[in-house]
DNA sequence: GGATTAACCAGCTGCTCCCG
DNA sequence: CGGGAGCAGCTGGTTAATCC
């Protein structure tokens, strides 16, 4: 066998290795086989060898690529390349074996993160409530594609399973320019709904029409960590007026097929469901999970009952709160900032402007204390926002203090209205007037007991 | 010295044989 | 009968030998 220097390594000639396996006598002449056939059939047709017919021994060693001139040395060619042949399709066997296995753990894997993934989106669809156009999953138990049979990846979709998976849908051009961010205002007329593509229709959980509120109430309420209580534990769904996108920007099916092709589709479309599945895992861990978790703390009436957690989950979702408030500009579209929904964020609760000024100004210290600041220009964007974000929930609070003593105001003469005042634009002021009515009691009640737990925000800093 | 030729080589695969 | 293993043939790349 030649070496990476050409040179031939005797011990991978050696047929020692093989003298064990191999009769000493070629069976050949011993089964008769082999004289038993007819002259002419020899000719015609080549006859094999006997199985597992000794190599002679290597008798010298020849330089490589040197052409064999003798008899003898064509000969010892031909041995070697019987040995070598041997070799090299006992390593090609095992390579197969290999890839065949390493087939099989790929499969076994792909089942159970798909498992584990219909699971996690049946969860959310108890949680959250199925929209009548999101994407049914395939069956819990989905046919294998069976590559040897005529059943084609396409059968898989010819189910009665209507809209499944498929990873071509996020490349359908209509629906991606249809899903193109267009706004900085979030009012309900405006296409607001098609802002933030990372949320998923599942958390269109309070719907602006009341048919919709009354198909899908039960969503939220029946969460354990949404108590049923009308007016605060709408202000996290309210916040997501704003986070609306179109349903079928997510519309996720399986690709389709071409029925004409059945090769070798199976891996591939196995590939593929993989990489969709992939895709809404990350979706799910990144955007779904801490939004999930964010509407809880909003939720749990954390007005007046703020604690290091809420604090620390606060701070762990800043960047996806920072991410849905204010967006960069693409060459699609121009740089986004939700002022009302940030103003629908404090109106949430009266601790909220400190919570999130203060994750605002530890994500500023972080930004800067970073290497490269100055020559980065997402940094540099990244900063600027923190610092828009910043000054907005400054000027914000101040306006919120304004509504709220106005409507307290409004509350102690027992008037039947809360005129609206003239407030800068981005407040909501309806989101800040009803929370302020929520709070009312709770902060009378904590002035009566001495307390000071209730504290604006903008006093505090 | 460049072009051509043929041996060499590795890898793969269908066919066949052998064995448990 | 299924699986392991060897043989033969094919393919594509490399390279020594040969020719002009």
């Amino acid at each position: 066998m030649a070496g990476p220097s050409g040179i031939i390594d005797p011990s991978a000639l050696s047929v020692a290795g093989y003298s064990q396996t191999y009769p000493t006598t070629p069976p050949m002449s011993d089964d008769g086989r082999e004289s038993s056939q007819p002259a002419s059939e020899q000719t015609t047709k080549k006859k094999r060898k006997a199985w597992g017919q000794p190599v002679p021994e290597i008798k010298q060693i020849l330089p490589p690529r040197k052409r064999a001139k003798t008899a003898e040395e064509k000969e010892q060619r031909k041995n070697e390349r019987i040995l070598r042949n041997r070799r090299a399709a006992d390593k090609s066997r095992q390579r197969q074996k290999a890839a065949v296995a390493e087939l099989e753990v790929r499969q076994i894997r792909i089942e159970r993160e798909n498992a584990a993934l219909r699971e996690l989106l049946e969860r959310y669809q108890s949680r959250f409530g199925v929209q009548a156009d999101f994407p049914i999953p395939l069956p819990a138990e989905p046919p294998l594609v069976d590559l040897d049979c005529a059943s084609t990846p396409m059968d898989l979709g010819s189910t009665s399973t209507p809209a499944p998976f498929t990873p071509s849908s996020f490349n359908d051009t209509n629906e991606a320019e249809s899903s193109q961010p267009t706004l900085v205002q979030s009012e309900h007329s405006t296409p607001i709904k098609n802002e933030s593509p990372v949320l998923a229709p599942q958390l269109n959980l309070i719907h602006e029409r009341p048919e919709a509120e009354q198909t899908n109430s039960h969503s939220m309420t029946s969460l354990p960590g949404f108590p049923n209580v009308s007016g605060l534990t709408q202000y996290p769904a309210v916040v997501l007026c704003d986070l609306q996108c179109q349903p079928e920007t997510w519309a996720i099916s399986l690709p389709a097929f071409p029925s004409t092709t059945k090769t070798n589709l199976g891996i591939s479309y196995l590939l593929q469901v993989f990489q969709t599945l992939t895709i809404f895992h990350s979706f799910s861990t990144t955007t779904l999970l801490p939004m999930c978790q964010l509407f809880q703390i909003l939720a749990q009436r954390l007005s007046m009952t703020s604690t290091e957690q809420d604090f620390s989950s606060i701070l762990t979702n800043f960047p996806l709160i920072h991410s849905l408030i204010s967006m960069p500009s693409t060459p699609t579209r121009p740089a986004v900032f939700r002022m009302k929904l940030l103003s629908r964020l404090l109106a949430c609760s009266p601790h909220m402007a400190r919570l999130l000024l203060t994750a605002t100004d530890r994500a500023l210290q972080q930004v800067v204390s970073e290497e490269g600041f100055a020559t980065d220009p997402d940094r540099r964007w990244t900063w600027s926002s923190l610092m828009t974000i910043k000054w907005v929930i400054l000027r914000l609070e101040r306006e919120h203090r304004k509504i709220r003593r106005q409507v307290w105001e409004s509350g102690t003469r027992e008037d039947t209205g809360v005129p609206e005042l003239k407030v800068m634009a981005g407040v909501d002021f309806g989101a800040v007037a009803r929370s302020s009515q929520l709070w009312q009691g709770n902060c009378i009640t904590s002035r009566e007991d001495g307390g000071n737990s209730w504290v604006p925000a903008q006093e505090v800093h």
